[in-house]
DNA sequence: GTCGTGACCATCC
DNA sequence: AGGATGGCCACGA
């Protein structure tokens, strides 16, 4: 059992508790685990959740700003987008709109 | 074992 | 107010 696992594995629970139509980002993620600053290894967490044995729903974690950073990782290049507007969410030029509103916090 | 990079965020100048 | 850099930790070669 390694410390970095329990990392890892919490970014993943966290990512795999955000209710529908609800998106969180990675500093929120990464300051509820306590590690504000390396929101980095939440991204990379997300990286390497291709090789996690679960799905992980990672079209619903963006940045900060709402921006969808990460969508370019994805297959195709609006398939993040459309899960998201899917979910009832509206994305416009890979930005989500009200943001706050559907910013869901780990915390809570 | 070392260097570089990575889906970011915060702070400094 | 805006740009640039650091920091954080882990993984890949």
């Amino acid at each position: 059992m390694k410390d970095t696992d329990n990392f890892f594995d919490k970014v993943y629970e966290i990512a795999r508790l955000i209710p529908f139509g609800r998106v969180t980002s990675y500093g929120a993620i990464a300051s509820y685990l306590g590690a504000a600053k390396s929101a980095r290894m939440v991204g990379w967490a997300m990286n390497n959740s291709h090789h996690q044995p679960t799905s992980v729903p990672a079209h619903r974690v963006v940045n900060r700003k709402g921006l969808l950073t990460g969508k370019h990782h994805f297959e195709g290049t609006n398939l993040m987008q459309q899960l998201l507007e899917s979910e009832g969410i509206v994305v416009v030029e890979n930005q989500i709109q009200d943001f706050e509103r559907v910013f869901w916090n780990p915390i809570e």
